[in-house]
DNA sequence: CTGCAAACTTGCAGTGACTGCAAAAACCTC
DNA sequence: GAGGTTTTTGCAGTCACTGCAAGTTTGCAG
């Protein structure tokens, strides 16, 4: 093995990994995500087609890139919180850092996504389809944090509600520059801890508030 | 027109569209979702599968067979629930009188459908990537309810929050048979409401409640 | 450096969802 | 029943996605 850890096979396919997803994004940024075929992205990325499914089971999936890592990452933050931690505060915190990082990463493929999500949003919907597993294991963690069992409803909804907060968040995002998106997911999960029935107040542009 | 004010075209219209939606529900229930091709559906409904395509935009709507008229209908109560309803609650029994009713006009495809949704758990979720005009929809009129302008987020986080209400009471609903599926959204709903900092109390099952 | 095994890539053939189009059939109105 | 409107259908075609059986590349040990 390498001295480094990592390997040029594994080098390769990161590099690899990223390529399909950038060429992804870009062309369907470009020219609309269903004007694009798997084949053009292939070649884009200069792999052939079957190669692509060997690294995302679909086309929505290149688009959006989900992080297989980025599951097992947020349940490790949510266990490891500080004792006092309630598990929803615990997993608020979880999804507002890995946001944080995946834009300092990346925010550049996120800006084009944006484009595509702004004319597809169900792509967003269809996207978080492919995470049950994701969904199962950080629910896992919450519902272990509060004491539930696996069977309960409470974790469940957080993990659900998590996943509703990104997606409001980005499309309300898409709508207007002036916005950071992890604000946006910061608020309505506070929306969300605070209960629903609550109406937020109305907050003016000119205000001074 | 005929005095009934629906015609035979009518109900041919809707007798198809139920015999592909049972079709759907039944064989996907029976042998798997995807060892079942729109051929085998077409020809267990007696229409071609271009017909079932005219009904259906793909195979996951037959499968759920969302009501066209569901969206508007929830809105309608939504606006013209009683002045003194908050928007959350106002929401809420829309959401909640829906799934009554569906429950009591189909509640042997919903079984079915159990079945199919324990094994592809995806399938809900992609299900409610279709339904975004109806989603759009219903956040205007908690919009209007809540006095908050279209671009808010809360309007759509709530209904966001109710999606999310339904897929997890669905799933939870699929793993026990003694608990009513009307019961498990509102218990969702409930969480969402008063916030989910609150983790709720756990219920033990030899309680006499 | 060589040879071997494991991992990765590729082409190919095939399945099945989904679409547009234009002709045929069914229905509705008069 | 004629004539206009919908609905159904068949057909040809595109594209996502899969399994399989080579081919190629990389890692490692001798």
């Amino acid at each position: 093995m390498n001295q480094s850890g990592e390997s040029l096979r594994d080098r390769k396919k990161r590099r690899t990994r990223a390529a399909l997803e950038r060429a992804t994004v870009r062309l369907a940024a470009e020219r609309g995500y269903d004007h694009v075929t798997v084949e053009e992205i292939a070649a884009e990325a200069d792999v052939s087609v079957r190669t692509f499914f060997n690294y995302f089971a679909s086309k929505d999936e290149a688009l959006i890139g989900a992080d297989p890592e980025a599951g097992p990452r947020m349940a490790e933050r949510i266990t490891s919180a500080a004792d006092g931690v309630s598990p929803f505060e615990a997993y608020r915190q979880s999804v507002l850092a890995e946001i944080t990082d995946e834009l300092n990463n990346a925010r550049d493929l996120w800006l084009l996504r944006k484009e595509v999500l702004m004319q597809r949003p169900d792509l967003l919907v269809r996207a978080f389809a492919n995470s049950a597993e994701s969904e199962q294991l950080l629910a896992a963690a919450v519902g272990e944090r509060a004491g539930l069992p696996e069977s309960h409803l409470y974790p469940r909804l957080v993990v659900a509600a998590g996943s509703a907060a990104f997606r409001c968040a980005v499309t309300r995002w898409a709508l207007d520059d002036n916005v950071a998106l992890g604000d946006l997911v910061g608020e309505a999960l506070d929306l969300f801890g605070t209960g629903l029935v609550h109406v937020p107040p109305h907050h003016h542009e000119g205000g001074t508030s």
